[in-house]
Formats: structure tokens, C-alpha cells, sequence
RNA sequence: GCCCCGGUGGUGGAAUUGGUAGACGCGCCGGAUUCAAAAUCCGGUUCCUUCGGGAGUGUCGGUUCGAGUCCGACCCGGGGCACCA
């Protein structure tokens, strides 16, 4: 093959990403005659380079984009960054550099590399949420949300690293030590805010029910997340009382909280308890009481073995071992409690390490008959088990629904009916009430860092006072003059930018130097990218109108919960502000699944990257002197492991088409993808072979505007039809996601298309319609080679501004179809037939067969089944 | 422990939802081309077989004319949640 026809992947790539970039292919405005698909990729995190789950990532939306563009629809397919959090900060110390210049060089190197994989992606739209001009806007969504009621201040409790003077995540914290300094970690309380998400809950696990569009898994992911149960709340009264003990502590406790439970002298001592299941409750045999609960220290007084179980209580929580059988442990306090119902039953009072303060009232009632852990735990201190549900076969304990017994007024109703008659009774006895519960939190948002959006409030020095930065005050900008030599918030220590003054009476005031918590500019980043210049408002009403819902969300199953359950609360918030925006954000969702590779260590055990190793003779050794190397588990790709590959390298290597094409045929989108070089390289011989066979064959079409023939020989009517079914089923496959499919189906077209030898001008006619299809089948997954062949077969008209094609539906269907004949369930012959053939004529040739007619021997035929166009199924004596 | 999802050739995966199991690709084998190699092209490739056939979709059982697909019990792998009252 000559030099110049051979296809240059490195510049036909960058000819065309150009072409598209001066002719602005993919840059829209709201066009109301146009039907609209909003296509968005979840944005990523400027890390600095692009990862191989990116690839996948942004290649599956732009798959869709390509494709409904296609398809006629104006469609908006944008891109941005996540800019602010943790890992910024973190750089900047360690290299002496500042978070924002780390941060924006990221996003250049990360930009760069993201427009050599041709994407069709509106960057007029490009957003930064790190910019001043983002965060503004949700300073000021902020301050509209608490003027609603829905952001609000209260003292809450953190992990406290006293070396660093700074706040840990849960998962920063390791072994109640902070995980960079190895300093115990204190509990501290700090004025914290918070996001009312739970005036929404019902309204959030409701709407779940309509999101057809999202995986069976993440709504359930959802659900269990609000977690919404519906029971009852009481009050047990105590039948002894605790003696008053004076606080036995170091001095350095913090005084208890005021709870439902009231230790003050006149008044009768009561516990407050939550149950699912107050059907159960003449079953009732204990009550137990969290370790931590205010009432647990009264209730102990001075009994022997109190401190032992709290101890016990708080290292479970750690100890590897202990938690997978976990033992159930109790103390008993002594004290007794009344039962609500039965007259003169008293129920003992237990503290138990399986009760969860922040749970319900932190407090229960136990029923060991119908309850796993209360079976566990009566069994253990030898409390009475007593069924009131009939359970027939069933061992105790039982915890499904039944028929009542042995429980007075409730007898012989069902649960249901005995859960509503419970509650009946004690809110009569004026006892309690039917609640429900959820397990949802508020979202507290303060975040005691350096980069991120600062909190758009001032307190003011004379009385403390809480007051919103005004309007025309915003943004409040991040200073950059900041130094990290010292632990602890920048903010806090910074010597001028706190201290202001009230904007409402001129007093010195000190500003918020807490940070918001990122997952705030990516629950709304979706909006701004609909208006992204506007510097009155995120984006406008009109703007939201035209575009909003998101037509499809892609992005790692990772954010299942928080950032999807944050984005729907926002919407729902804005909308509460005034804002024009549909309840839901995202119709469509598709989660991707994640893109593991082999791991490799060396002989110490250390990992190496699949870059430093090569195989030879069967086994794995070192490039660098031939080392032996140990091939371990396929994993998801971390740094951690070093089982990563650089996607920029497949790229220069192969060519983006040839990345896409890979990532896109290996395996369905939702599953792990497993990486292998052969595999690209499988992409990459296909991409050249279709550019050859083009080459080849060009000559040999039919002109561009040649008039249809008359008449097409037979081999040309069959190459018709299949072009015509794949046109049809390519985009179904695309639609349902099943992107790996649609390759399959264009990869059986073109095999087809390379071994049709063109004989008369029909012929020809029929292949240059082939060549045509095909080009625009497959523009979706590598649009660069599209583009060239498009060009090659003649048109003027670039591919990004065609139409996807018809399909012709007289060619939908075969004129024959060939199908298997069963003797008894066994396959023993085929047939080909009309697919409009009668039963009775597939009868017929079926029977008629020498294969099957030795089947059947010597008992005759008893029955034969026949389903047209599918199986002829003979049942032989 | 509970709740999902999955288990099909050497390998990634198809199978019109109960109707010819293994599409399409990777790998491998054989051949052509080449001084040779690469690239490319052609053919083969589930296993066993006495070449007649037989077996086969994690295991065992069931329903059906017919089961990868439906039902029951179990085994293995992955993910999520977790003393949630």
C-alpha cells in the first residue's frame, strides 16, 4: 500500500476536531423550533490528568450527543470543572504553590487532552466552579435558601485533629486518630450550617417512584438512604427511682443535653422509645437504652461493671473481630419501667451496645419473639420470650406479619390492624403517638478549609448577630494572599480578610471563615451551564425552561446517594427561591460501570505499572533488568495498585477513534471494562481496514446522485435489507445503552459490505447505499474516520450537520428465513421458507427431510409444533 | 447478617425475553503473500467421539413439545447497606 493512501490517523484526527471548532458544530443556542436533548457527562475533578474511566465516561455521552444530533434534536452536550475541594489544598502545600494557580494549570493540561478525543462538546459553555463568577451565585442561592428557612446555624459536634487545628471527615479519622497526624482525635462542637434536605424527604423518596429512567439499583440505593419508617413513639414510666448522682466525670464532659427523658427531681423519671412494631408490644420483655444515652449514667448510679460496659461498648466500634459476630451486650441498670398496657407488668431497664443513640429516641422496647437482635439479646440474660403473633411452623423468632394472640384487646387482628389499634390506645392513654421516622439527616455544609466557597454571612462582635452578605456585596472572594506555614484554616488566621464590618449598622464584624462543603457547586452546575455568562442570576428562567430536565445523566455509580440526592433537593430549593426549574434534574440516568486492569508487583511485593513490565516466553518480568514479576487480581484502576494506563498514550499511540471504539465494543457499558492492549489494538485494525476498504472500493460505487435502478439482483436485495435492518437495530442498541452491541451489529455490516463484489450498476448503486449508512452508523463512536470517509464518498456537507437514515421498512424483513427442525427438543435439520409460510407448509418440508425422518425411526410422528418463523419442534412415538 | 447484580468456549461477550446456544471481537491453529519480518488476505476454532453420533450455559431437582431464559434448593464472585428498633 502507497504511502498517501494510507490513513493518518494523528492528522485526519486533528483536521477534523479543527474543522469542528471553526465551523462551531457543536455550539447551541435555545431554538424553540427545535426539540431539545440535554446530554450531560458528570464534570470531573481537575486532577491534572485524564483517567481511563473519563474516557469511557465521556465517550458514552458523547455517543448519545452525536446521536440524537443525528436524529434532528438541538442538543446540548457541555463540559466543565469541579475545582474546589481538598486535593487542591493539599498540592499547594506540599509544592509550595497556591490551590487557584494548581488548580487552573489542571484544568489547561486536562482541557488539552480532553479535545484530542473529538468530543462533541459545547465549550462556549465551559464553567469553572472555582471562578469567582460561579460561586457568586450560589453565595447568593445560599443566602436566599436561609431567608426560606431551609439553611440554618446550630452547634454540632466534629472530629477535632488538635495538632493540624483542623476538622476531620469520618474517613479521615482512623483508629480515633487523625489520619495524617496520629494525634487521638477530639469530639468538639462548632457552629456549624446546614441545608434543610429533610423537609424534603417524603417529597425525595416519593418522587423516586417516577424516575423510570434511572437503574433499579441507584433508587434503592436512594430509598435506604432517606429511609422513611412509620410507628410509634411512647413513654414508659419508671416504677423505681434512680438515686440523683452528682456527675462522676473528669471535670471535662460536656454537660448533657436536654432530652425527652427529664431527670429533675418532682417529676416522675420517664424513657421515651421508638418501634416499627408496636404490635409486638404485649410481647414486650425489656426496655434497653443506648450506652450514651442522657439517662444511662442515673440509671447505673454506682452499680459495679458500669464503666467495664461502656468501655466494651465503645471498643466494639473498632476491634476487627468483635464486629462480625458482635456480640450482644447488656447491662442491667436495676430499675424497673411500667408496661403501658398490663396492669401491675413491670419490664426490666438494660443498657445494650446494639442500641444507636442517634437512631429513633435511643431507646427501645424489646420483643424477643419477633425481633432477631432482641431474640439475641433475651436469650442471652435470660429474659422471658413471649410470641403474640401466630407463627405457626415458623421458629422464633418470627418476624413477618400474623394473626395477634395473647395480647388482650389486639387479639385475632393483624399486624396492620394491631399497629393502628396500638396507637390508638396509647395516644388515649395520652402515652404516645404514631410517628414516622426518617434516617435522614439535615446536610450540614460548613467545611473548615481554605478552597472553597466561602459562606456569604458576617457575625457582628457586639451581639453576635448572624447577618447575610448584601446582594451587592457578592461575591465574597477567597483571598489570595495566603500562606499554609501554620496548621488550620487559612481563613481563620488570615490577618485582614475576616474582619470587616455590619453591613447593617457599620460595626466590626467577623466574617463566616468556614467554607461550603463542594458538593454544593455540583448540585447545581448542570444549571449554570444554560446560561453561563449571566451576571445577574445562575442562569435564567427562560434559559431553564427551554433546556431543563437533563435528558441524560452518565456518569460512576459512585454518586449513587449524594451528589444525585443533593442535585434533586436543589432543584426542589431553588424552585421554593423562585427560581424556574423542574422538580427532578435528571430524567435520564445510565451509570457506568468502573475500568479495572491486571495488577503487577515485583518480588518485594511492590506494585509496578503495566508500563515498567513486558512478557516474555509466557512470563512476567521487569523492562528494566528482566526482574520476575507476580500477575495479581484484575481490580479497578488506582494509583494506589499502579495498575493504571495513561489514556493520553493509547490516544498518541492509536488515535482517539481507536480508544473510543475499544472502550465502546469490549463490554456493555454498565459493567466493568477490563483493559487490554490487544484489545485496542483489535479497535485500531478495524478503523484502518474500513479506510482501506473504501480506498479500495471507491471506484467501483455508483456516483453520488445516481438514480435508483429498477431492479436490484439478489445479491444486492440482501445487502439492502441488512443495511437497512442494521440501520434500525444500531439505533435501538444505542438507545438502550447497548453500545457494545451496536458495534457488533455495524462490524457484521461491513463484513458483509467488503466480501459484495460489485457486478452491474445496481450493484454498485446498492454498496455506495451501504458505504453511506455505514459512515453514519458509526460517526457516533469514531467521528474522525466518519468524517473522512464522508468526505471521501463525496460530500460537501460534513458529517455533524447529517441526518441519520431512514430505514427503508419494506427492507426490514427477509423474503426467506431459515429455521431449525426438533425431533424430541433436539435439533436435527434446518429449513428455509417463506417467513409467510403456513404452518402446514413447514409441516411438510420439515417431515420431508432425510435428517429428521431418521430421527423420528420406526414410532411415527404423535404431534407437531410449529411456531411460524421461529422452530419446528416433531414429538416421535 | 440483610438487600441487589452476576456466573455461557482459551478470552470479552451475543442469544429477537420460552424456540437452531456461542453473533461480533480478542487470542490461537493452518494456508497465501514476502528474501524475511511486519502488515494484509483466505480457512478453521465449545468439548468428547469408534465420525454414526454424544455431551454442554455454576450445582442438584422441577415445569414444558421445547429451558442459558421460568420455578425450588444450594455453591461461587462482585456491589450496596448494616446492631435502623
Amino acid at each position: 500500500m502507497s504511502e498517501n493512501t494510507r490513513y493518518n490517523i494523528k492528522d485526519t484526527e486533528a483536521k477534523w476536531q479543527k474543522v469542528w471548532d471553526e465551523r462551531k458544530s457543536f455550539e447551541v443556542t435555545e431554538d424553540p423550533s427545535k426539540e431539545k436533548y440535554y446530554v450531560l457527562a458528570m464534570l470531573p475533578y481537575p486532577s491534572g490528568r485524564i483517567h481511563v474511566g473519563h474516557v469511557r465516561n465521556y465517550t458514552l455521552s458523547d455517543v448519545v450527543a452525536r446521536y440524537r444530533k443525528a436524529q434532528g434534536y438541538n442538543v446540548l452536550n457541555p463540559m466543565g470543572w469541579d475545582a474546589l475541594g481538598l486535593p487542591a489544598e493539599n498540592a499547594a502545600m506540599e509544592r509550595n504553590t497556591l490551590p487557584k494557580s494548581w488548580t487552573y494549570e489542571n484544568i489547561a493540561q486536562m482541557k488539552a487532552q480532553l479535545l484530542t478525543m473529538g468530543l462533541a462538546i459545547d465549550w462556549s459553555r465551559e464553567v469553572a466552579t472555582c471562578d469567582p463568577d460561579y460561586y457568586k451565585h450560589e453565595q447568593k442561592m445560599f443566602i436566599e435558601f436561609y431567608k426560606k428557612g431551609l439553611a440554618y446555624r446550630k452547634e454540632s459536634v466534629v472530629n477535632w485533629d488538635p495538632v493540624d487545628n483542623t476538622v476531620l471527615a469520618n474517613e479521615q479519622v482512623v483508629d480515633g486518630k487523625g489520619w495524617r497526624t496520629g494525634a487521638p482525635v477530639e469530639r468538639r462542637k462548632l457552629n456549624q450550617w446546614f441545608f434543610k434536605i429533610t423537609d424534603y424527604a417524603d417529597e425525595l423518596l416519593e418522587a423516586i417512584d417516577g424516575l423510570e429512567r434511572w437503574p433499579d439499583k441507584v433508587r434503592t440505593m436512594q430509598r435506604n438512604w432517606i429511609g422513611k419508617s412509620q410507628g410509634a413513639q411512647f413513654t414508659f414510666n419508671f416504677t423505681t427511682s434512680p438515686s440523683c448522682h452528682p456527675e462522676r466525670s473528669e471535670g471535662s464532659q460536656k454537660p448533657q443535653e436536654d432530652s425527652s427523658a427529664s431527670p429533675q427531681n418532682d417529676k416522675p423519671l420517664t424513657v421515651e422509645v421508638y418501634t416499627t412494631r408496636p404490635d409486638t408490644l404485649f410481647g414486650a420483655s425489656f426496655v434497653a437504652l443506648a450506652a450514651d444515652h442522657p439517662l444511662a449514667k442515673q440509671l447505673a448510679g454506682d452499680k459495679d461493671g458500669f464503666d467495664d460496659f461502656i468501655q466494651k461498648c465503645q471498643s466494639t466500634g473498632t476491634s476487627e473481630e468483635a464486629i462480625e459476630k458482635a456480640d450482644k451486650l447488656g447491662f442491667d441498670t436495676g430499675h424497673k419501667v411500667a408496661h403501658p398496657f398490663i396492669e401491675g407488668r413491670e419490664l426490666p431497664v438494660y443498657l445494650a451496645n446494639f442500641i444507636l443513640m442517634d437512631y429513633g429516641t435511643g431507646a427501645i422496647f424489646g420483643c424477643p419473639a419477633h425481633d432477631e437482635r432482641d431474640f439475641a439479646f433475651a436469650t442471652k440474660y435470660g429474659l422471658d420470650i413471649l410470641p403474640v403473633v401466630e407463627h405457626g411452623e415458623e421458629e422464633l423468632p418470627y418476624v413477618g406479619p400474623g394473626k395477634m394472640i395473647n395480647s388482650d384487646f389486639l387479639d385475632g387482628l393483624t399486624s396492620e390492624e394491631a399497629i393502628a389499634a396500638a396507637i390508638k390506645k396509647l395516644e388515649e392513654l395520652g402515652a404516645g403517638q404514631g410517628v414516622t421516622k426518617f434516617r435522614l439527616r439535615d446536610w450540614g455544609v460548613s467545611r473548615q478549609r481554605y478552597w472553597g466557597c466561602p459562606i456569604p454571612f458576617v457575625y457582628r462582635e457586639s451581639d453576635g448577630a448572624c447577618i447575610p452578605v448584601p446582594e451587592d456585596q457578592l461575591p465574597v472572594e477567597l483571598p489570595e494572599d495566603i500562606d499554609y506555614d501554620a496548621p488550620g484554616n487559612p481563613l481563620d488566621r488570615h490577618p485582614t480578610w475576616k474582619y470587616t464590618t455590619c453591613p447593617e449598622t457599620g460595626e466590626p464584624a467577623i466574617r463566616e471563615t468556614d467554607t461550603c462543603d463542594t458538593f454544593f457547586e455540583s448540585s447545581w452546575y448542570f444549571l449554570r451551564y444554560l446560561d453561563p455568562n449571566n451576571t445577574e442570576r445562575g442562569f435564567s428562567d427562560e434559559a431553564s425552561k427551554y433546556w431543563m430536565a437533563v435528558d441524560q445523566y452518565i456518569g460512576g455509580v459512585e454518586h449513587a446517594v449524594l451528589h444525585l440526592l443533593y442535585s434533586r433537593f436543589f432543584t426542589r430549593a431553588l424552585k421554593a427561591c423562585g427560581y424556574a426549574v423542574t422538580d427532578e434534574p435528571f430524567d435520564g440516568l445510565f451509570t457506568q460501570g468502573m475500568v479495572t486492569h491486571t495488577t503487577f508487583a515485583d518480588e518485594d511485593g511492590n506494585w509496578l505499572f503495566p508500563v515498567d513490565v513486558e512478557q516474555k516466553d509466557g512470563n512476567w518480568v521487569t523492562i528494566d533488568g528482566g526482574k520476575p514479576v507476580t500477575q495479581g487480581a484484575v481490580v479497578k484502576m488506582s494509583k494506589s495498585k499502579k495498575n493504571v494506563i495513561d489514556p493520553q498514550d493509547i490516544i498518541d499511540t492509536y488515535g482517539a477513534d481507536a480508544a473510543r471504539l475499544f472502550i465502546l465494543s469490549d463490554s456493555p457499558p454498565d459493567r466493568d471494562l477490563e483493559w487490554s492492549e490487544a484489545g485496542i489494538e483489535g479497535a485500531w485494525k478495524y478503523i484502518n481496514k474500513l479506510h482501506r476498504s473504501l480506498m479500495e472500493i471507491k471506484d467501483k460505487l455508483a456516483a453520488k446522485d445516481a438514480p435508483a435502478p429498477s431492479a436490484f439482483s439478489d445479491e444486492g436485495s440482501k445487502l439492502r435489507r441488512t443495511v437497512h435492518q442494521t440501520i434500525d437495530a444500531v439505533g435501538r442498541e444505542i438507545e438502550d445503552f447497548h453500545m457494545n452491541k451496536a458495534v457488533a451489529k455495524i462490524r457484521e455490516l461491513s463484513n458483509d459490505m467488503v466480501s459484495f463484489d460489485p457486478k452491474d450498476d445496481s450493484d454498485a448503486y446498492a454498496l455506495r447505499e451501504a458505504w453511506e449508512a455505514l459512515v453514519v452508523l458509526i460517526n457516533p463512536m469514531v467521528p474522525h474516520l466518519a468524517e473522512e470517509l464522508w468526505a471521501e464518498l463525496g460530500h460537501d456537507q460534513i458529517l455533524a450537520d447529517t441526518n441519520w437514515p431512514e430505514t427503508d421498512e419494506s427492507l426490514l424483513e427477509n423474503d426467506t428465513v431459515t429455521i431449525g427442525v426438533q425431533v424430541n427438543g433436539k435439533v436435527r435439520a434446518t429449513i428455509t421458507l417463506s417467513p409467510n409460510a403456513s404452518k402446514e407448509e413447514a409441516e411438510e418440508l420439515a417431515l420431508a427431510d432425510p435428517n429428521v425422518q431418521k430421527a423420528i425411526g420406526g414410532g411415527g410422528v404423535k404431534k407437531v409444533i410449529v411456531v411460524p418463523g421461529r422452530i419446528v419442534n416433531v414429538v416421535a412415538g
